[in-house]
DNA sequence: ATGCTTACCAACCAATCGGTCAGTTGCAGT
DNA sequence: ACTGCAACTGACCGATTGGTTGGTAAGCAT
């Protein structure tokens, strides 16, 4: 269901049984309410994530290859279920949404965790003061945000010449690990 | 006002009408159709984005040090101005809003295009390969999805360990600068 | 005084909202 | 054949929605 695109003030219930090709009424035989039938939703897109994770298994011990591989990951998961993602999203944005107590928070905590120690096991290769968490902020915050904005990218890819998505992944990779300033230009 | 908080459709006319102290028909005498209420509010607040960027004057030439006072900039003014941020960002995300035809892409569009041109202007300094608009997209990114999931960071802080918002703002620029691996580990 | 405009409001409108209810299918277990 | 139960529906409910109407009060120029 497309609770994803307008989000749950945006969608009514009506629409959604009119989606499903049934009657109103039927939506309530399987849903209490329509904030129920939301949560519901819901916990499958957190669901398909947390499986998503558990099917990925990074045993190179290169740093840099690590980190490719749990990005490419990453994005392939936002834009295989976009629905779910975007649904996930809108619920980590800012200020409280319909659902008080949220359980996508909760989720989203151990998935990063897991992520966080993915990246420890190789943080002997990473440069002094860089902790892995603040790494996989970094990176995950980059993916996800370029998926949401993604409307925004194809306007501005014509204007700042920023190239497609594979290629800007690989040019996204080499900055982060090796940094933006050049190494022959001492402070 | 805010829309900010519970978008487009989360607010009623008569919340409007309540939290400015008038009467609900008053709003209509002021504004054609609630469409056009949140499109005069929008545009005020992609107003004060142009603004604050006028008076943003870089004239340092220093890499480092102008990427750090863009940064603080960006950052202070996301959380100077909450609600317009949150306003912009909910129509920048994703799927088409309310609005079909929406001015916020052009706007942000034109003021990526400055920062790119800033950043251009010290791109001497950068390392083979990293093109401005690519460091600009990552920077304001990161600032943006950082603002948005402010909830989100408050959980995590606790579970990562990561540092509070000035302190994670300087590793962030070591990080995006001198890059995650360490020196002494060639490919 | 008189117009004219602007700000403002109570009352009202049709449409839609989330949700209920009484009743009908169809199918599995006995 | 009878029962029970889940899936399903049309009609309906009060409340709320975006929006309209007719009218009042105040300011200001003539």
């Amino acid at each position: 269901m497309l609770f994803a695109q307008r989000g749950f003030d945006g969608v009514s219930i009506n629409e959604v049984a009119l989606a499903a090709g049934v009657c109103k009424a039927n939506v309530f035989h399987h849903f209490a309410t329509k904030q129920d039938l939301y949560e519901r939703v819901l916990a499958q897109a957190c669901d398909a994530f947390g499986r998503s994770l558990n099917a990925l298994e990074l045993k190179e011990q290169d740093l840099a290859t690590r980190l490719r591989r749990l990005v490419e990951w990453h994005n392939a998961f936002l834009y295989q279920r976009p629905h779910g993602t975007r649904l996930i999203l809108r619920e980590l944005t800012g200020s409280p949404t319909v659902l008080e107590r949220n359980p996508v928070f909760e989720l989203v905590r151990r998935n990063f965790d897991r992520v966080v120690a993915l990246l420890a096991e190789v943080s002997d290769q990473m440069r002094e003061g860089i902790s892995p968490a603040l790494v996989a902020k970094v990176v995950l915050s980059l993916n996800l945000f370029g998926f949401q904005t993604e409307r925004l990218n194809e306007k501005l890819a014509v204007a700042g010449s920023l190239a497609t998505r594979p290629e800007l992944q690989q040019q996204l990779l080499d900055l982060l690990l090796h940094g933006i300033e050049a190494p022959n230009h001492p402070p």
